[in-house]
RNA sequence: GCCCGGAUGGCGGAACCGGUAGACGCAGCGGACUUAAAAUCCGCGAGCCGUUAGGCUGUGCAGGUUCGAGUCCUGCUCCGGGCACCA
């Protein structure tokens, strides 16, 4: 039977196995209502250009878990898709003039038979790709439900204008609040967009956090504190302005603080502000001066935070609501429009924010809680000013109240005036899909003089993006695109002017798993998705955390509502891969933009330490700069493309290197050491069955008359079942199933077969082994099981099971520790009780060089681990 | 700045619920085979002290809880991810 090939070559094997798998169309993915079904994705790749180590990494894992679950029997889904509209196939577009479609497509073909090359368990005939108009129709199909549920809406939203290009920037392209390509200052704009009203869904969002035990507890503690709920008072500081009595609306989760408010704080953007910098053109340039500056702020969040906190006096004052006091209104570059009302009160007393910026400034400080020792500094911040379990003081009525009756009283107080209420605050904002961008899928508006924004019927989606344009970073191409732009209203007939924003490439993303259940469906889902829905493991990066898992969450339950879908939640179980890293290179010319170097083309210099400290460019020799790690990326080109190591190793040896090279939810820096280790496993195991068969078939293995050694070896293989399986199915770490593999080889290496039992033991254990082994190394495995007889695929065996009676022993070893000290070990018999291991314990030789012969304090004994003795 | 993670030999990592720290692998060292090299095989390996027996120290830093801490608690340092237009 043997016709196997003494050496190990997975340049034949591979393509062969592949080949085998597709006649066999091994992975299609079938509806088939008498089996369990798992519904195994990965996060689709955006194709850039190659597969790096991260895909290599993250379908691996989708593919380890994809066969181990169909070996177990269930009917497996994996698909395969592109996310394939974004901004690098627009800068590609500026850099060579190829226009994004040409560039997304070649890069789909390329990366697709890298995928197949790996040996993937992909359903290919399920392949999305996201700029197709088939698939992004109903984007636009949904998003027109939406509008009709008024969860689709326009509001003006803040945008990075160049105003050399005259084009709006990703908060990538503007470096240092300058764009990229231009070297311009950036200014704030305000402009349309439309916004999907996702804080509608906020509670919801956050309370079905706690039925998903499936996900990690970080992703969804990050949620949670994205989704942000909090719950305070809204209240009102009245006003008159031109005569007009005005109120000015804060959010707080201190109203008990409210009689400290010295100040209120409104954002530069606030239209109180605005207001006030026009009337005062004059008199107080100052306000006009501070806004503009404000405009020219850092864009992020981040950049916003850690900014000098800085503000201007408006002149202006509002009313206390409850003492009427007059409070001095500051506009402050720290208040953030976008949170709440785009205004706080200030209380300098509790607040440490407003502590800094009343002592920057001269604003009043004023104590209105007690403090733990009674000595209030007005001087210097402390963190007990800040506490919630304290109790008012210099706060009239309220004092001697604690936190929550304080934040009761004052709240009902407020609300007698008409001038507050509790209410909960999200700190999730509506999300904004409108993008000022040519290479995404049209948002399906017309605008008409006459009727105004306009929905494009149904009947004629999908608005079809056009394909050949080339964007050359002066603004959207399809504002110049007549064909594309000149068309009649829908409603009226009239000349109209068709929407050229297109949306944020997260609406692509958000249902795509949803496409591959109903592929090819006339709906935008079939009956198919009940089946395969809800995902039953997601895998994916921890840089998705946040935004696209919460995206897709909200976008599902959409669609739940609109009675598309029956799930609440689209993923059950979630696999958060961690990142690949590698080193970042860059050089900035003295004009233009950074430039980004692969590691490979850079040889680095270290110091002393083996810290790196700088580098030069193998191709010029010049220097260039260290940036600290990185995620694998092509905007920091710092990928590493597997193609060298599969053509070097070929695909198994990178995908079992890959899982062995550590858990998949741990940071990952990236080095090829080790990826030998992974090759000589191989090539032993191949060694081993190649010399197992050499001599002909074994006999049958009779387990009841096994001697000692050969009952061990039988227990190291059943354990191995046991350890991998659990690996696998439970904990997700792959590296110990690996490693549990490789010592599983080791043992079998080094017994020798002698008898005809011998070699039944060995049989049994290669046939094992060569199914354990499908998860991560699938052509090898594929060749070995025919090579021991196994019929078929072996793909479609079952996964083995480890048996009980082969796991059994007699006698377990105990570690013997004197004080927590490990000072020896004792064999017990499996069943030995309390007494009997006590006894043994201080019987030990070494157990008694140390309690010498006094009479312990305390014997700690854990059932199958030690005996811990105190003395 | 805020939110979330991480840190264990020369390196990747193991130790799953508080119970033998360093499994498995890489690199290294020694040996076998070879005319030689590669490949392969065998062996050694946390540090310090000790002739051995053995002892002491040790999981980023400083403390704490416990019979017992890499694991739990408090406070730090550094690294990574996210911060709403990179995907």
């Amino acid at each position: 039977m043997s016709t196997m090939d003494v050496r190990y070559q997975p340049e034949t094997i591979e393509p062969a196995v592949q080949r085998a798998w597709d006649q066999a169309h091994a992975f299609r993915a079938v509806e088939d209502p008498s089996r369990q079904k798992f519904y195994c994705l990965s996060m689709l790749p955006y194709p850039s250009g190659k597969l790096h180590m991260g895909h290599v990494r993250n379908y691996t894992i989708g593919d380890v878990l994809t066969r181990y679950h169909r070996m177990n029997g269930k009917s497996v889904l994996q698909p395969m898709g592109w996310d394939a509209f974004g901004l690098p196939a627009e800068n590609a577009a500026i850099a060579n003039g190829v226009p994004p479609a040409a560039w997304t497509y070649d890069n789909i073909a390329y990366m697709k038979g890298q995928l197949q090359q790996l040996g993937f368990a992909l359903d290919w005939e399920r392949e999305v790709a996201t700029c197709q108009p088939d698939y992004y129709r109903w984007n636009q199909w949904l998003f027109l439900r939406m509008l009709e549920l008024g969860i689709a809406y326009l509001k003006t939203g803040t945008v990075n204008w160049d105003p050399v290009d005259q084009t709006v920037l990703a908060n990538e392209q503007v470096i240092d609040g300058r764009g990229w390509r231009t070297g311009a200052l950036i200014e704030k704009r305000e402009i349309p967009m439309y916004y999907l009203n996702i804080t509608r869904y906020a509670d919801e969002l956050l309370g079905a956090l706690d039925s998903l035990p499936g996900w990690p507890e970080r992703v969804k503690l990050m949620q949670a504190n994205w989704i942000g709920k909090s719950v305070g008072v809204r209240l009102a500081f009245p006003y008159s302005l031109g005569g007009k009595a005005e109120k000015l609306w804060v959010f707080t989760t201190r109203a008990d603080t409210l009689m400290g408010a010295t100040f209120v704080a409104i954002a530069a953007e606030h239209p109180l502000a605005l207001e006030l910098a026009l009337q005062q053109k004059e008199a107080k340039p100052a306000l006009a001066a501070f806004i503009e500056e404000c405009k020219h702020g850092g864009v992020t969040e981040a950049e916003l935070a850690v900014q000098e906190k800085k503000g201007v006096d408006t002149g202006f004052t509002v009313e206390h609501p409850l003492t009427g006091a007059a409070l001095p209104v500051w506009i402050g570059n720290y208040v953030l429009m976008a949170y709440g009302d785009g205004a706080v009160m200030g209380v300098p007393g509790h607040d440490e924010r407003d502590f800094a910026f009343a002592l920057k400034y001269g604003l009043k400080i004023q104590q209105v809680v007690s403090v733990p020792d009674g000595a209030y500094d007005a001087t210097t911040w402390r963190e007990s000013y800040g506490s919630k379990a304290e109790r008012c003081v210099n706060s009239g009525a309220y004092d001697g109240l604690a936190y929550a009756p304080a934040v009761d009283a004052i709240a009902r107080d407020l609300a007698a005036q008409q001038l507050g209420e509790k209410k909960v605050q999200w700190r999730l904002r509506d999300w904004g899909i409108s993008r000022q961008r040519y290479w995404g899928c049209p948002i399906p508006i017309v605008h008409c003089k006459t009727c105004g924004a306009v929905p494009v019927p149904d009947a004629q989606l999908p608005v079809v993006l056009p394909e050949g344009l080339a964007p050359d970073g002066s603004g959207n191409p399809l504002n110049r695109c007549d064909p594309f732009v000149k068309v009649d209203c829908p409603k009226c007939g009239q000349p109209a002017r068709r929407e050229t924003d297109t949306m944020d490439t997260f609406v692509d993303s958000s249902w795509y798993f949803l496409r591959y259940c109903s592929a090819g469906a006339p709906t935008m889902v079939d009956a198919r998705a009940k089946y395969w829905m809800a995902v039953d493991q997601y895998i994916g990066g921890i840089e998705h955390a946040i935004l696209h898992l919460l995206y897709a969450r909200f976008w599902t339950k959409v669609m739940r509502d609109l009675k598309l879908v029956t799930v609440d939640e689209p993923f059950t179980n979630l696999l958060t891969q961690g990142m690949v890293l590698n080193h970042i290179w860059s050089r900035k010319p003295a004009e233009g933009r950074v430039q980004y170097f692969n590691p490979s083309e850079v040889e680095p210099k270290r110091d002393a330490a083996g810290q790196i400290v700088g580098g030069t460019l193998r191709a010029d020799g010049g220097p260039v700069t260290f940036e600290g790690l990185g995620t694998m990326s092509k905007s920091k080109n710092n990928g590493v493309d597997p193609n060298e190591l599969v053509e070097r190793y070929g695909a198994d040896t990178v995908r079992l290197f890959m899982m062995f090279a550590s858990p998949p939810e741990q940071t990952l820096e990236w080095s090829d050491a080790g990826v030998e280790g992974s090759s000589r496993f191989l090539k032993r195991v191949w060694k081993l069955v190649h010399a197992h068969l050499a001599p002909g078939a074994a006999p049958a293995l009779a387990v009841a008359t096994l001697s000692e050694p050969q009952r061990a070896l039988r227990r190291a293989v059943h354990a191995t079942i046991a350890k991998v399986g659990d690996d696998i199915g439970r904990r997700t770490h792959f590296n110990t199933a690996v490693a549990a593999l490789m010592e599983l080889v080791n043992t079998l290496i080094d017994f020798d077969d002698n008898t005809p039992q011998d070699r039944a033991l060995m049989q049994e254990a290669l046939e094992h082994l060569t199914l354990l082994l499908q998860p991560f190394t699938p052509h090898l495995s594929q060749a070995l099981w025919t090579a021991l007889g196994g019929r078929g695929l072996a793909i479609d065996a079952a996964w083995p099971k480890a048996d009980p009676a082969a796991l059994a022993r007699d006698e377990i070893e105990l570690v013997v520790q004197v004080n927590g000290k490990l000072r020896g070990s004792i064999r017990v018999p499996v069943a030995a009780d309390r007494a009997t291991i006590e006894a043994a314990a201080l019987a030990n030789a070494d157990v008694l060089r140390f309690t010498a012969g006094k009479p312990p304090k305390k014997v700690v004994v854990v059932p199958g681990r030690l005996v811990n003795v105190v003395i």
